[in-house]
DNA sequence: GGATGTGAATGCATTCACAGCA
DNA sequence: TGCTGTGAATGCATTCACATCC
């Protein structure tokens, strides 16, 4: 179905793909059944060709003279990425950025099921986050294995970043996504992208320096 | 000093920069002096020679032998990024994401210093928020030029991010960090960079599932 | 010896342009 | 006519490898 090797496809363009999926639900939203690769391009800040290019590394979904089923592609392009089912996940650091994170009912629309929330703050563990308790560190293990969770947010402290990816590992999760501003380092079968606001602050500025403004594509 | 024409330089360098950078501060927090591009590059998953390519876009920084004074270093790419200053930074949405980023002490030391938050919610409006209280969005215009604002963080709903966009601009806002899960719109002279947490999980479950882990080089 | 800086070579990603289908 | 899918051509970014300097 799809090219079992991993490696042949651009990782441009599987982030792309997360930028159309978005496009694409905004677009039914609004009653669109089909959509060309021109319109869609065109939405996110790219062009047709590139649109085209980027599918077909994954198989032919479009329709001749027609352009994409809305529907079929959001299909389609979920099951690429893994989001037609629900992942669990759970967040590592019950501070400020954990409760925001928990408390935005977005995810679940799109695949991710917030579980669980840790925290190693004796004085944290114990209150209750929305639906959830924050449990102690020491409960990972048991509850990655009991709700199979897959994923971790990781929103402690930079000082803590290492010692919490190592205990996450241990625990068996396959992905993280890091909210401290500093590098992590997991064995390569686990999975890691980063999310650091100041680096961001850091591209735009740049660029507001250099007015030639190239405008950072989503992320 | 920079060549003055800033499209000669790959985007993927400046997005290295910030890495650098950062990797730079923990290793002068570790007391060390000088280091190779060998071991910058290691540091932040990549290689001696991309490093060198890197810096070289923007000058001689290095001294052959030796490799580079850290101190130098940090002081030159502060420079190339424009984080050698204070940028004065407002937070559109005060929401559980924005009284987060609020709350975070970290952006002072990295040249940004948040100095506003507003909010189209009546019942926030004049609520404290740390040291800040929480302005009705009438008064966005006032309050950028008064405090010389350059930058927003967007922490509102999907549904209003496109609005306040343009209220933003409009103010005079040179550059945006877009925290919502939609594109937004705005004129090229205003500079825009997207952190959309679903986006980075996309990307994560792709990885899982096609176990070749190639690594989301952090954002 | 141990580093940098940099042209030249390679390898990827994007764009072009067109055959083919509805 | 309108649009996709795709080889071929282009353009960018990365890597190599070496002259150069401390």
């Amino acid at each position: 179905m799809e090219p079992s090797r991993a490696d042949a496809i651009p990782n441009p363009a599987v982030r792309r793909l997360s930028l159309y999926l978005r496009q694409l639900e905004a677009f039914r939203q609004h009653g669109r059944i089909t959509i060309s690769s021109r319109q869609l391009g065109q939405s996110v800040g790219s062009t047709d060709a590139q649109v085209r290019k980027d599918l077909a590394y994954f198989g032919q979904f479009g329709h001749p003279g027609i352009g994409y089923r809305v529907e079929e592609l959001i299909a389609q392009v979920r099951r690429i990425l893994g989001t037609d089912r629900t992942w669990n996940v759970l967040v590592a650091g019950a501070g400020n950025l954990g409760r925001a994170l928990l408390a935005y009912r977005g995810f679940e629309r799109k695949g991710f099921r917030l579980v669980a929330v840790f925290d190693s703050d004796p004085a944290k563990v114990g209150r209750k986050q929305g639906a959830l308790t924050v449990q102690p560190m020491g409960e990972l293990v048991a509850t990655v294995r009991r709700d199979a969770i897959d994923l971790a947010l990781l929103t402690v402290p930079a000082s803590a970043a290492q010692e919490v990816t190592d205990c996450l590992v241990m625990a068996g999760i396959r992905g993280i996504l890091n909210f401290a501003p500093v590098s992590i380092v997991a064995p390569r079968t686990v999975a890691v992208a980063s999310l650091d606001v100041a680096v961001q602050l850091e591209q735009l500025s740049f660029q507001m320096n250099f007015a030639r403004a190239t405008r950072t594509a989503g992320a």
